[in-house]
DNA sequence: CCGGTCCGTCCTGTATCCAGAATCCAACAG
DNA sequence: CTGTTGGATTCTGGATACAGGACGGACCGG
């Protein structure tokens, strides 16, 4: 259990660091290659060669070997019986899958959120995270929107601190990302998202499990009815 | 490079083998030392020697450290900022954390089915598993209801082959071996417990998802309270 | 007698090297 | 022209060797 931490643009506000660290590199090339995913320069499908990220990275295959197999443990990348790795694309029924997971994931988060009490300096932050994806909903920027969007589930999610439920980061990130990279439709879907996410944040504010819960996992099918089954009505029950 | 072929105890039971695998020293390593944990040859809180562990399954380092990554990303283990890695420790905090995600894993999984259908061959196969159950919860054999127990889980875990999923069979395998070695009561728990089991079973079946994941998550939840908390009633909302 | 510091040993982390296997390309036969 | 088969290249997996830091114990000073 170490951190996971993921290039955060703006996330990465919590960190202790404390003094010094072994760095551990195989922790590094992770976090390098996650970033890499990420913004696009290693699309889903690119063979990943161990000498040429080695190289790239400036560290030898050894490290960069053990960062692989987190990725893969993390669903971030898959590896062939071969041995051959590739970053996985997630479509179809690994799409669906993932939001599957994502759906019980979010809503636990919202749910544990709602019983431990939300401390007023986190409510604030995630307000303005909210707001921000209003303003951008209306502008109908969705590349600022879809940051927001990451922001504030992984805000909640590394939070809570929970030692079972950080290694969902990178599945949060890919499915946020690509949800709404995918989302082809007006603003109108914009605008209903940003009102789930402040309802979900007005529930766990209240000190409401149940309902936070209810409504994290709802926002969560609404977004994969988007993305996955492509532009679906909501209000269905999951 | 003989890889201690006679081992593998009782893991290597549900796999496809498919033809042959190039078979991957560091998952054969993983597999070992989580055999070793569960078994109790490892206790919880050990201290990992990576050339001890090494030279006791006739690897060298480089596979194994690989495997230490996997075990800790899974939960098994924990590793210090110095790299010194130890079996995690499941108590107050780590165990209500980690109930706390079985609860909502579990109830995924019993929706999934649901809604997949289940296969008449492994609702008898399942069935079984419970017959068993009800037997050695009538003698008492806690032991035995254990291990039906986890296969009960584990069969159906596993048996979904959902790519974001497998990853949890370790934290199945480990609480539901811990929360009936720890039970201390009689056989009443062990009966209920055993009622729920088919009653979930049931409502896959019947193609219930909102029934089925209903109840495997207060199935959990019960397990929980008795476990963790010791001795609680059951009815409370989670 | 107790505390602090220095030193030795062990362990982890990383790099380099070797062997086996898969893949790809090309030449050849049908 | 196409399918197949052969070989050479290349890549991954594993083992070994080396460097840096951590931990523990003994020695010295108070």
């Amino acid at each position: 259990m170490k951190v996971t931490s993921g290039g955060a643009p703006l996330a990465a506000a919590t960190g202790p660091t404390l003094i010094a660290r072994p760095s551990r590199l195989a922790e590094v090339a992770a976090d390098q290659l996650r970033t890499l995913i990420f913004d696009g320069t290693l699309p889903p499908g690119s063979l990943l060669r161990q000498e040429d990220l080695a190289a790239r990275l400036g560290i030898s295959r050894t490290p960069l070997r053990e960062s692989l197999r987190l990725l893969d443990l993390e669903g971030l990348i898959e590896t062939a019986p071969s041995g051959a790795s590739r970053v996985v694309d997630l479509n179809g029924a690994a799409a669906v899958e993932a939001m599957e997971v994502r759906e019980v994931i979010d809503g636990l988060v919202a749910r544990l959120w709602a019983r431990r009490g939300l401390p007023a300096a986190r409510n604030r932050a995630l307000a303005a995270i909210v707001d921000q994806m209003d303003r951008a909903s209306s502008l109908g920027d969705k590349k600022e929107y879809m940051a927001g969007n990451a922001s504030f589930h992984l805000e909640l999610l590394r939070g809570l601190e929970h030692r079972w439920l950080d290694q969902f980061t990178s599945l949060v990130r890919v499915s946020s990302q690509a949800t709404y990279l995918r989302l082809e439709s007006g603003t109108d879907r914009l605008r209903l998202s940003a009102a789930e996410h402040r309802a979900i944040l007005g529930a766990i504010d209240a000190g409401r499990p149940e309902e936070a819960e209810h409504l994290a996992r709802e926002h969560v099918a609404n977004a994969a009815r988007h993305w996955v089954l492509g532009r679906g009505e909501q209000g269905g029950t999951a």
